[in-house]
DNA sequence: AACATCATCAACCGCATTTTC
DNA sequence: TGAAAATGCGGTTGATGATGT
């Protein structure tokens, strides 16, 4: 007996999202939260499968998200990020808040790869790229998990020599002093990220008043209809974050979400 | 102006992991 | 304990707009 598809493939739309899907989304969320993925798309009275219907919660419609490319210290923070992580990508995103896995993919493939290669930098080990044509291929490291901690370890990215931009942030400063790095855990992901999270590179202000969202004057992350730009700018234009128009309950939810970042 | 190529990013697919029974 | 279901993740694709010829 093998397994069933995520949902049924018949009568299920594919393809970019329109307005009113979104609001039936947003609306229904807003309402019910989303206790169940599987079941949304059918409470909401969405013909979308649920997976489709967390991804497009997730990386477009949450009220919580940055819109627009991000800024160098985001960039640097991804790039540091990755040279320990690999492509862990939700790992790295759960470190930016308001910005999304696929958003930091994304960014990775269309820009920092790119950038980091014109600096003279394998984008995979993080190490000089002169330096990686001298290893034989026998030797050559993998794409690993290991790989990305020996060559952040290894390979301080703020130092290389004769690059067209060098970046902003020291590798290392983001993290810990001298004394933090000798307690850093090193030897697991969750350890990893626990240690990272209890440091305080961000602070919950910063996190909240982030909220922007995309306005009509905006030229980057246009809302797809004018409704959504109501509902964005309700929570990120008035000082108060706009929490009138959604009831108690939502707020609270909302604000729990919050206490937890 | 028309076409080709490139760049970007939203969305999909399939596999892995976690949860439930 | 194992199978099935649900969810999450990362790689990839395809539509679209920008830019070059």
């Amino acid at each position: 007996m093998g397994r069933q598809p995520c949902c049924d493939k018949l009568g299920v739309k594919k393809g970019p999202w329109t307005a009113d899907e979104d609001k039936k989304l947003v609306t229904f969320i807003l309402t019910h939260g989303h206790c169940c993925w599987r079941a949304v798309p059918k409470l909401a009275g969405l013909r979308r499968c649920g997976k489709s219907c967390r991804l497009r919660w997730t990386n477009y419609l949450r009220p919580d998200l940055k819109r627009g490319l991000l800024n160098e210290a985001e960039e640097q923070l991804v790039i540091d990020l990755h040279a320990r992580l690999g492509n862990r990508w939700s790992k790295i995103a759960a470190r930016l808040p308001g910005r999304t896995d696929n958003e930091i993919k994304n960014h990775w493939n269309t820009h920092i790869k790119k950038k980091l290669i014109k600096m003279g930098i394998d984008p995979v080990t993080h190490e000089p790229l002169q330096q990686q044509a001298n290893i034989t291929e026998d030797q050559a490291p993998i794409n690993s998990h290991d790989d990305h901690q020996q060559a952040a370890s290894n390979f301080d990215i703020a130092n290389v020599g004769e690059q067209q931009e060098k970046p902003r942030i020291c590798s290392e400063q983001n993290y810990s002093t001298d004394h933090e790095s000798k307690n850093r855990p090193t030897t697991s992901d969750d350890d990893l990220m626990s240690y990272m999270w209890s440091s305080d590179t961000f602070d919950l202000a910063d996190t909240f008043t982030s909220w922007n969202f995309p306005t009509a004057s905006s030229s980057e992350g246009n809302p797809s209809s004018p409704w959504l730009m109501d509902y964005h700018q309700g929570f990120g234009d008035d000082g108060e974050l706009g929490f009138g128009r959604f009831s108690e309950g939502d707020i609270n939810t909302v604000l729990d979400m919050a206490d937890k970042l």
